[in-house]
DNA sequence: GGCCAGGACTCAA
DNA sequence: TTGAGTCATGGC
Protein backbone atom coordinates (compact mmCIF):
# COMPACT_ATOMS: atom_id res chain seq x y z
CA UNK A 1 0.00 0.00 0.00
CA UNK A 2 1.38 3.36 -0.17
CA UNK A 3 0.79 6.49 1.43
CA UNK A 4 -0.08 9.85 -0.49
CA UNK A 5 1.68 12.79 0.92
CA UNK A 6 0.66 16.42 0.54
CA UNK A 7 4.52 17.87 0.38
CA UNK A 8 6.87 16.43 -0.49
CA UNK A 9 9.59 14.63 1.53
CA UNK A 10 13.40 13.92 1.18
CA UNK A 11 13.74 10.26 1.61
CA UNK A 12 17.16 10.39 1.16
CA UNK A 13 18.05 12.61 4.06
CA UNK A 14 15.15 10.75 5.92
CA UNK A 15 16.91 7.32 4.87
CA UNK A 16 20.83 8.79 5.62
CA UNK A 17 19.75 10.39 9.06
CA UNK A 18 18.10 6.79 10.03
CA UNK A 19 21.48 5.57 9.14
CA UNK A 20 23.61 8.02 10.14
CA UNK A 21 26.46 5.50 11.51
CA UNK A 22 25.13 3.92 14.40
CA UNK A 23 24.06 0.77 15.22
CA UNK A 24 19.99 0.99 15.95
CA UNK A 25 18.19 -1.76 17.24
CA UNK A 26 14.59 -1.17 16.58
CA UNK A 27 14.49 -1.03 12.46
CA UNK A 28 16.77 -1.42 9.84
CA UNK A 29 17.86 0.36 6.42
CA UNK A 30 18.41 -1.79 3.71
CA UNK A 31 19.24 0.09 0.36
CA UNK A 32 16.30 2.45 0.05
CA UNK A 33 13.84 0.92 2.50
CA UNK A 34 13.59 0.57 5.90
CA UNK A 35 12.24 -2.61 7.96
CA UNK A 36 10.42 -2.38 11.14
CA UNK A 37 8.58 -5.11 13.15
CA UNK A 38 5.61 -4.11 14.86
CA UNK A 39 3.43 -5.54 17.51
CA UNK A 40 -0.32 -5.14 16.94
CA UNK A 41 -3.02 -6.37 19.70
CA UNK A 42 -0.32 -9.08 20.19
CA UNK A 43 0.10 -9.95 16.60
CA UNK A 44 3.61 -9.80 15.05
CA UNK A 45 4.17 -8.18 11.97
CA UNK A 46 6.81 -6.69 9.53
CA UNK A 47 7.22 -4.23 6.97
CA UNK A 48 9.23 -2.97 4.72
CA UNK A 49 8.76 1.05 4.28
CA UNK A 50 10.23 2.50 0.87
CA UNK A 51 9.55 6.43 1.27
CA UNK A 52 9.79 8.86 -2.20
CA UNK A 53 9.04 12.02 -2.63
CA UNK A 54 5.13 12.27 -2.64
CA UNK A 55 4.50 9.13 -1.38
CA UNK A 56 5.74 5.99 1.09
CA UNK A 57 5.54 2.52 0.49
CA UNK A 58 4.46 0.05 2.61
CA UNK A 59 4.73 -3.51 2.52
CA UNK A 60 3.73 -6.17 5.20
CA UNK A 61 6.45 -8.91 4.85
CA UNK A 62 4.80 -10.32 7.68
CA UNK A 63 0.67 -9.84 8.47
CA UNK A 64 -1.98 -7.97 6.91
CA UNK A 65 -1.72 -4.06 6.28
CA UNK A 66 -3.03 -2.38 9.52
CA UNK A 67 -3.97 1.27 9.76
CA UNK A 68 -2.49 1.32 13.20
CA UNK A 69 1.43 0.66 11.72
CA UNK A 70 0.60 3.71 8.54
CA UNK A 71 -0.66 5.82 11.36
CA UNK A 72 2.76 5.26 13.37
CA UNK A 73 4.64 5.42 10.02
CA UNK A 74 3.06 8.88 9.54
CA UNK A 75 4.20 10.17 12.66
CA UNK A 76 7.19 8.74 12.85
CA UNK A 77 8.32 10.44 9.52
CA UNK A 78 6.01 13.54 10.39
CA UNK A 79 4.59 12.84 7.25
CA UNK A 80 1.41 15.36 7.54
CA UNK A 81 3.87 18.98 8.54
CA UNK A 82 3.93 21.43 6.01
CA UNK A 83 7.42 22.57 6.22
CA UNK A 84 7.01 26.43 4.43
CA UNK A 85 7.13 27.94 7.82
CA UNK A 86 9.97 26.41 9.19
CA UNK A 87 11.80 27.16 5.73
CA UNK A 88 10.88 31.00 5.69
CA UNK A 89 12.39 31.93 9.11
CA UNK A 90 15.49 29.87 8.38
CA UNK A 91 15.74 31.89 4.87
CA UNK A 92 15.53 35.27 6.98
CA UNK A 93 18.57 33.45 8.94
CA UNK A 94 22.05 34.66 7.52
CA UNK A 95 24.27 31.67 9.53
CA UNK A 96 21.25 29.01 9.23
CA UNK A 97 19.81 29.67 5.56
CA UNK A 98 21.66 27.23 3.86
CA UNK A 99 19.70 24.67 5.81
CA UNK A 100 16.81 25.10 3.73
CA UNK A 101 18.01 23.90 0.40
CA UNK A 102 20.83 21.38 2.08
CA UNK A 103 18.27 19.80 4.02
CA UNK A 104 14.80 20.55 1.99
CA UNK A 105 12.09 18.11 2.88
CA UNK A 106 13.69 16.70 5.91
CA UNK A 107 11.44 15.85 8.26
CA UNK A 108 12.16 15.37 12.11
CA UNK A 109 12.41 12.03 12.55
CA UNK A 110 10.40 10.83 16.25
CA UNK A 111 9.55 8.37 18.46
CA UNK A 112 5.99 7.32 18.36
CA UNK A 113 6.47 4.90 21.35
CA UNK A 114 6.47 6.86 24.40
CA UNK A 115 8.11 4.48 26.69
CA UNK A 116 10.91 3.48 24.11
CA UNK A 117 11.60 7.24 23.79
CA UNK A 118 11.91 7.71 27.55
CA UNK A 119 14.09 4.68 27.46
CA UNK A 120 16.56 5.36 25.09
CA UNK A 121 16.41 8.87 26.25
CA UNK A 122 17.77 7.73 30.02
CA UNK A 123 20.63 5.25 28.18
CA UNK A 124 21.77 8.11 26.33
CA UNK A 125 21.78 10.49 29.36
CA UNK A 126 25.55 11.86 29.56
CA UNK A 127 27.68 9.08 27.68
CA UNK A 128 28.25 9.24 23.64
CA UNK A 129 26.21 7.77 21.31
CA UNK A 130 27.99 5.02 20.02
CA UNK A 131 28.13 3.67 23.68
CA UNK A 132 24.23 4.38 23.64
CA UNK A 133 23.31 2.62 20.52
CA UNK A 134 25.34 0.08 22.37
CA UNK A 135 23.25 -0.53 25.27
CA UNK A 136 20.35 0.22 23.45
CA UNK A 137 21.06 -3.33 21.40
CA UNK A 138 21.80 -5.10 24.51
CA UNK A 139 18.55 -4.29 26.63
CA UNK A 140 16.49 -5.00 23.48
CA UNK A 141 18.37 -8.38 22.21
CA UNK A 142 17.76 -9.17 26.03
CA UNK A 143 14.44 -8.48 26.80
CA UNK A 144 12.46 -7.46 23.57
CA UNK A 145 10.24 -9.85 21.21
CA UNK A 146 11.48 -10.47 17.73
CA UNK A 147 10.54 -11.83 14.18
CA UNK A 148 12.93 -14.20 12.08
CA UNK A 149 12.82 -12.99 8.42
CA UNK A 150 14.80 -14.59 5.51
CA UNK A 151 18.08 -15.02 7.65
CA UNK A 152 17.40 -11.50 10.06
CA UNK A 153 16.04 -10.94 12.92
CA UNK A 154 14.03 -8.02 13.75
CA UNK A 155 13.55 -6.87 16.98
CA UNK A 156 10.55 -5.18 18.94
CA UNK A 157 10.92 -2.58 21.74
CA UNK A 158 10.39 -4.80 25.33
CA UNK A 159 6.96 -3.52 26.95
CA UNK A 160 7.16 -1.96 30.51
CA UNK A 161 5.98 -5.08 32.24
CA UNK A 162 8.76 -7.19 31.03
CA UNK A 163 11.16 -4.49 31.91
CA UNK A 164 9.72 -3.74 34.95
CA UNK A 165 11.02 -7.31 35.98
CA UNK A 166 14.49 -6.50 35.32
CA UNK A 167 16.86 -7.84 37.07
CA UNK A 168 19.29 -4.81 37.99
CA UNK A 169 21.88 -7.16 37.69
CA UNK A 170 21.62 -8.53 34.74
CA UNK A 171 21.41 -4.49 33.45
CA UNK A 172 24.59 -3.56 35.16
CA UNK A 173 26.24 -6.61 33.55
CA UNK A 174 25.24 -4.99 30.57
CA UNK A 175 26.85 -2.07 31.40
CA UNK A 176 23.92 -0.03 32.24
CA UNK A 177 25.17 2.33 35.12
CA UNK A 178 23.42 1.66 38.45
CA UNK A 179 21.61 5.12 38.29
CA UNK A 180 20.38 4.40 34.64
CA UNK A 181 19.41 0.66 35.63
CA UNK A 182 17.02 2.05 38.54
CA UNK A 183 15.93 5.25 36.27
CA UNK A 184 14.97 2.44 33.53
CA UNK A 185 13.15 -0.01 35.96
CA UNK A 186 11.28 2.90 37.65
CA UNK A 187 10.34 4.36 34.03
CA UNK A 188 8.52 1.07 33.21
CA UNK A 189 6.88 0.73 37.17
CA UNK A 190 5.16 4.10 36.12
CA UNK A 191 4.20 2.73 32.82
CA UNK A 192 2.66 -0.12 34.01
CA UNK A 193 1.10 1.72 37.44
CA UNK A 194 -0.67 4.00 34.89
CA UNK A 195 1.17 6.99 36.70
CA UNK A 196 2.21 7.83 32.71
CA UNK A 197 0.89 6.97 29.65
CA UNK A 198 1.16 9.08 26.01
CA UNK A 199 -2.79 9.55 26.07
CA UNK A 200 -2.39 10.76 29.50
CA UNK A 201 0.59 13.67 28.69
CA UNK A 202 -1.43 14.42 25.02
CA UNK A 203 -4.18 15.93 27.55
CA UNK A 204 -2.22 17.95 29.17
CA UNK A 205 -0.86 21.27 28.87
CA UNK A 206 3.27 22.17 28.33
CA UNK A 207 3.61 22.92 31.85
CA UNK A 208 1.99 20.18 33.36
CA UNK A 209 3.71 17.41 30.92
CA UNK A 210 6.92 18.54 31.78
CA UNK A 211 5.74 18.66 35.53
CA UNK A 212 4.67 14.86 35.41
CA UNK A 213 7.70 13.84 32.84
CA UNK A 214 10.52 15.50 35.61
CA UNK A 215 8.32 13.83 38.77
CA UNK A 216 9.84 10.80 37.74
CA UNK A 217 13.41 9.34 38.55
CA UNK A 218 15.56 10.01 36.13
CA UNK A 219 13.44 12.49 34.17
CA UNK A 220 15.54 15.77 34.23
CA UNK A 221 14.69 18.83 31.71
CA UNK A 222 16.85 17.86 28.81
CA UNK A 223 15.02 14.45 28.81
CA UNK A 224 11.47 15.93 29.31
CA UNK A 225 12.06 18.25 26.10
CA UNK A 226 13.70 15.38 24.31
CA UNK A 227 10.54 13.51 24.62
CA UNK A 228 7.98 15.92 24.37
CA UNK A 229 10.02 16.74 20.59
CA UNK A 230 10.26 13.32 19.45
CA UNK A 231 7.39 11.56 20.92
CA UNK A 232 4.66 13.84 21.53
CA UNK A 233 5.48 16.27 18.89
CA UNK A 234 5.68 19.35 20.36
CA UNK A 235 7.21 21.71 17.71
CA UNK A 236 8.07 24.43 20.38
CA UNK A 237 10.18 21.94 22.58
CA UNK A 238 13.73 22.62 23.28
CA UNK A 239 15.83 20.04 25.03
CA UNK A 240 17.50 22.60 27.08
CA UNK A 241 21.37 21.71 28.02
CA UNK A 242 21.81 19.12 25.21
CA UNK A 243 25.53 18.36 24.43
CA UNK A 244 25.02 17.80 20.37
CA UNK A 245 22.89 21.78 20.17
CA UNK A 246 25.40 23.76 22.11
CA UNK A 247 27.68 22.24 20.13
CA UNK A 248 26.37 23.26 16.75
CA UNK A 249 25.17 26.55 18.29
CA UNK A 250 29.09 27.20 18.68
CA UNK A 251 29.90 25.32 15.27
CA UNK A 252 27.86 27.93 13.54
CA UNK A 253 29.01 30.78 15.79
CA UNK A 254 25.75 31.70 16.94
CA UNK A 255 27.00 30.73 20.79
CA UNK A 256 31.02 31.46 22.00
CA UNK A 257 30.83 29.28 25.05
CA UNK A 258 28.52 27.02 26.67
CA UNK A 259 27.93 29.41 29.64
CA UNK A 260 26.17 32.63 27.47
CA UNK A 261 23.27 31.50 26.09
CA UNK A 262 21.33 34.51 25.54
CA UNK A 263 22.20 34.66 21.47
CA UNK A 264 20.95 31.06 22.04
CA UNK A 265 17.24 31.79 23.42
CA UNK A 266 16.97 34.78 20.97
CA UNK A 267 17.25 32.58 17.84
CA UNK A 268 14.52 30.39 19.17
CA UNK A 269 13.05 33.13 20.15
CA UNK A 270 12.74 34.00 16.20
CA UNK A 271 11.64 30.10 15.95
CA UNK A 272 8.48 30.44 17.85
CA UNK A 273 6.27 27.16 17.02
CA UNK A 274 9.54 25.41 15.07
CA UNK A 275 12.16 25.30 18.01
CA UNK A 276 12.06 21.42 17.83
CA UNK A 277 12.45 21.56 14.11
CA UNK A 278 15.66 23.94 14.40
CA UNK A 279 17.09 21.80 17.31
CA UNK A 280 16.59 18.86 14.88
CA UNK A 281 18.02 20.14 11.77
CA UNK A 282 21.28 21.40 14.03
CA UNK A 283 21.62 17.52 15.20
CA UNK A 284 21.29 17.32 11.39
CA UNK A 285 24.35 19.77 10.79
CA UNK A 286 26.71 17.87 13.38
CA UNK A 287 26.57 14.96 11.22
CA UNK A 288 28.49 15.05 8.05
CA UNK A 289 31.22 18.24 9.26
CA UNK A 290 31.73 20.64 11.78
CA UNK A 291 30.12 24.06 10.02
CA UNK A 292 32.84 26.35 10.92
C1' DG B 1 45.76 10.22 29.66
C1' DG B 2 42.43 13.71 29.83
C1' DC B 3 38.31 15.52 28.34
C1' DC B 4 33.90 14.90 26.64
C1' DA B 5 29.59 12.50 25.79
C1' DG B 6 22.24 14.18 22.61
C1' DG B 7 22.38 14.38 32.18
C1' DA B 8 20.35 13.67 36.75
C1' DC B 9 20.83 13.40 41.46
C1' DT B 10 22.02 15.04 46.15
C1' DC B 11 23.48 18.29 49.29
C1' DA B 12 25.33 22.53 50.82
C1' DA B 13 25.18 27.54 51.08
C1' DT C 1 18.43 29.08 43.02
C1' DT C 2 23.04 28.18 42.07
C1' DG C 3 27.23 25.46 42.39
C1' DA C 4 30.21 21.54 43.39
C1' DG C 5 30.52 16.69 43.86
C1' DT C 6 29.07 12.12 42.33
C1' DC C 7 27.76 8.46 39.29
C1' DA C 8 29.83 5.68 35.34
C1' DT C 9 32.10 4.09 31.13
C1' DG C 10 33.33 4.32 26.35
C1' DG C 11 35.32 7.10 22.48
C1' DC C 12 38.68 9.84 20.60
Amino acid sequence: MEITLSQPINSEELLWFLSRGYDETIYKVEGKSIYRAFLVDNEKMLVRITPGSLSVKIDWLVGQPDQSVIDFITEWFDLDTDLSGFYALLRADPVLEYMADEYKGLKLAGMPDLFEALCWAIAGQQINLTFAYKLKRRLVERYGDFIDYQDNRYYIFPAPEVLMQADPEELKAMQFSGSKTAYLIHTATAFVDGRISKEMLMALPTEKQLELLTGLKGIGTWTANYVLMKSLRDPGAIPYGDAGLLNALLGHGIISNKKELQDMHALFQRFKGWEAYLVFYLWRSLAIKPVV
